[in-house]
DNA sequence: TCGCAGCTTTGACTTTGATCAAGTTTGGTT
DNA sequence: AACCAAACTTGATCAAAGTCAAAGCTGCGA
């Protein structure tokens, strides 16, 4: 048995050298391709990190490539014609991001923070599902997934108050991101106010009211804005109506 | 060429009798089964009539079917411990209904509308997605669909006015329902004033609010509460916000 | 056809969150 | 270290939607 640690696998040496230390080695799409499909798919793969802020896909545009988040944050979100915006997801590593089966994004995806991404031309990735029944398969449940957060949100949206809102938004946080320290849940807010009140369908500055009120209740802990600390993980899911 | 009237297909002869002018035969997955596949699935399965108001299953419950919407409309819902309800999906004939892959629904199924089925065992069907991927792909489509839809939902739930979600759903409703007379678009809705406002994240008191306003300004006509026509669907389309 | 239960509408009032308008903090830049 | 812009917080006021209460409809069954 060789050493695992670090993750590797077995045969990795038959891998091509970017996908090795990969997270969307593991649990990403690329967890059920073959090292033969890996050295296939890399021959047109790309690697390019993305500044906070920045636009991966426009609403409307037509999409010429899908990607894997390698790090970061990604924000989907769609306007209206006079602007008004909601987020409608976030994608954390190692998701897979694109529309299979669909020219155009009725989606913008921006990226939150600072985004390192590996990217694959429509055509090549397309000609790989139609050879791999597990790579079909595997896109299938990721947006089954997808499909369960979604109406998972819709509750959110149409039936919890602006406290429990914010709330339920710091719990997701909280189970998506590797904590900074493993004293418990600690992390820094991948999202402005501003992105926060788009995904909640709120204001800022009620973002901002509820966030203080859960602080001085000493659910969350703050520094810095954007530096978040949760000392009882429960006390913020009962605060985010979950039971 | 055989005669196409009525929606038959070449080969018909072949199908079981009951697939032969079935709304899933075109547009549902059965589009794309083989006869054979279609008479052996047709062994395992099973047509019901489900009466307004019924659930076909519940949240939490294991799921031991699927099925195909054959007439009527189904509202997926979820609820919250304390009583708060969020309608999350409405399906359609000829929708299918399930979530492949996992053995538990989030989600509560209830017919909104005297609505008929044609419901399969879960192994009939898993088995034969494992022999189709075509079957598989057409799945992966209507999830994609939902997803869509849902992503569609969400903008909805958080950033349109009372009137705009009001004016939404009837869109919605207009654009998805057989219209009862082909002088435009008139139909009965398939909701209660309880359903819309959970399903537009509102009390019935303001979607019943709503509504008067909408016909006061001549954008809808309702008789009896369900029965309603749209005079000019642009107009009905710029109340909901659709630019 | 009468009555009744459930659904829907309407009205008066309250509450929640939005809006408008200052301040304050933060982090980057000179 | 001081300045500046951007992000965030706080306060006062307002409007939209919720709540509570009562009255109309509608359709079904006796």
């Amino acid at each position: 048995m060789t050493d695992h640690t670090h993750r590797s696998h077995e045969g990795d040496d038959l891998l091509p050298h970017v996908c090795r230390a990969c997270e969307a080695r593991h649990g990403g799409i690329c967890s059920v391709l073959t090292p033969e499909q890996l050295t296939q798919i890399n021959k047109h793969s790309s690697r390019r990190t993305i500044e906070g802020g920045a636009e991966v896909v426009g609403q409307g545009e037509s999409v010429g490539s899908y990607s894997n988040i390698l790090r970061g944050v990604v924000k989907l979100s769609k306007m209206m014609a006079d602007g008004r915006q909601q987020i409608v997801g976030l994608q954390f590593a190692p998701d897979f991001m694109g529309r299979p089966f669909s020219r155009e994004s009725a989606l913008t995806a921006e990226a939150a923070t600072e985004t390192e991404i590996c990217a694959f031309p429509r055509a090549a990735l397309e000609r790989m599902i139609e050879e791999s029944p597990e790579l079909e398969r595997k896109l299938y449940n990721q947006s089954l997934k997808e499909l369960d957060e979604a109406r998972d949100w819709m509750l959110t949206l149409g039936r919890k108050s602006a406290r429990e809102k914010v709330a339920s938004f710091l719990y997701l946080i909280a189970t998506h991101i590797d904590p900074l320290a493993d004293d418990g849940f600690t992390f820094d807010l991948p999202l402005s106010r501003a992105d926060i009140a788009d995904f909640l369908g709120l204001t800022i500055e009620t973002v901002s009211r509820q966030m203080t009120k859960l602080r001085n209740e000493k659910i969350i802990i703050v520094e810095n804005n954007r530096h978040v600390s949760v000392p009882d993980i429960d006390r913020l899911s009962a605060a985010a109506g979950n039971d």
